[in-house]
DNA sequence: CGATCTGTTGATGCCTGTCAAGAGGGGTGG
DNA sequence: CCACCCCTCTTGACAGGCATCAACAGATCG
């Protein structure tokens, strides 16, 4: 049974932990020419690493290039709150004020391009264009945000995790019905205000009404117009 | 008991309620002269007027000049979750994309300045000091997104309500330890992923242990230490 | 091949939601 | 001006969903 949902040897995630040598948390620095004219730098992860940590001062911005990130919020007494997922494509940092509130930590190998924030701001003030942009980007992400708020105030253990099962599929470019979770059950929990164990109950009893197919990070939507239902809304 | 909470007679909403003629949901437009350099028009809400509903398409920004307004999003099935609550100062739909993902209602008598969207972004495309602003405050919508992210996801009910009060007690520059709460309980509970009964029972909890202090709409904090210390972090 | 970590499942408890009823105020109409 | 109605707030009893605690299986890695 579920054969067919073996990772593929052509992930790239091999590839990537090649380039990491430095273990868990190493990071490695290179140059980079440019991108949109603005200085940046790449930015090698491995996982586990903390790229920005909670309350850093929010000198830097970056762009994902490759591999998966998540932003953390931790409480005194442990407890955590993931704010976001971020894959490539996605920015960090770029609406923050004087310090970063989250901190971000890579979920598995990743590449990022690091970018001053003076320098993008700078370059937003001479370049209308880039402003645009940033306003668009910065809307995109309070909607998820509040999006994420009305998930977390007014939805149902099911509910959350059928959201996130439909994000995840749209925002990682699945060809098929079948998505790679990159991040743990522990992370997943954390982003959706659950526990590991809640997570993992909502996901074997989706199973069990074949509404996905599970098997350790793949999961497989064989009825999404079912998932669909379960999300609500 | 409590008498010195009796709300004062020179609160102001008496003077608003006698502008508004037209009923709970009545709306008045007039000219209003400039605001930094863009057309705007005057509104005057009611109570419970919607001044923009849900997928409304996003043609307008607002301003709130004086009252309390409420961002609001209703699921299918009646839960409601309302996203923010808007006092003098406080924008509206600044960072909307095509639609409005929450509509806005008039907790009380409001007054509000309505500006086009579009003249909005072609000022700021003309005035780099006008578009650093709009980017600093979607930071802080942003910023203030994600504090209620971890409060809906990690926090407890008295956690949750004991942040509202130190919020309330900051936003409404009340000059002394004395808070006046404009939204119902329901509103309250709507906004932080409670129930109405929960709020109420929270506040009678902290009132029963001397941290503040209850009388209809007004609440006295007598212990801010102590609510500080429920709040957490 | 053993240690460790992640994922899964089960038993139990608690926090908060649900349902219900009553209290108190404010507005309205007689 | 007063009585009535309605709405909000409050409190209680109870239930349910999710957390907590615990144990185990499987995978990964040294």
């Amino acid at each position: 049974m579920l054969t067919d949902l073996q990772p593929s040897p052509t992930t790239g995630n091999a590839a990537l932990l090649r380039v990491v040598e430095s273990g868990p948390a190493g990071l490695v620095k290179a140059r980079c020419p440019e991108f949109a004219g603005i200085r940046a730098s790449v930015v090698r992860a491995g996982r586990d690493a903390v790229l920005v940590a909670q309350a850093d001062p929010a000198d830097y911005s970056f762009l994902v290039i490759s591999g998966c990130l998540r932003t953390v919020r931790l409480m005194s007494d442990g407890r955590r709150q993931i704010g976001a997922f971020l894959f490539p494509g996605d920015f960090f940092g770029l609406e923050a004020l004087n310090e970063h509130t989250f901190g971000m930590e890579a979920v598995g190998p990743a590449i990022l391009r690091r970018y001053l924030r003076c320098s993008l701001e700078a370059y937003a003030d001479r370049n209308m264009d880039f402003a645009r942009r940033l306003r668009t980007m910065s809307a995109k992400r309070l909607r998820s945000e509040q999006a994420r708020v009305l998930a977390l105030g007014r939805m149902t253990a099911s509910e959350r995790i059928a959201r996130f099962l439909l994000e995840m599929a749209h925002r990682t470019d699945a060809s098929g019905p079948c998505i790679e979770l990159p991040m743990s059950r522990a992370d997943v929990a954390d982003y959706l205000g659950l526990t590991t164990e809640t997570v993992c109950r909502m996901l074997t009893q989706m199973q069990r009404e074949a509404i996905i197919a599970i098997n350790r990070s793949l999961i497989a939507i064989k009825d999404g117009d079912a998932l669909a239902a379960l999300a609500g809304e």
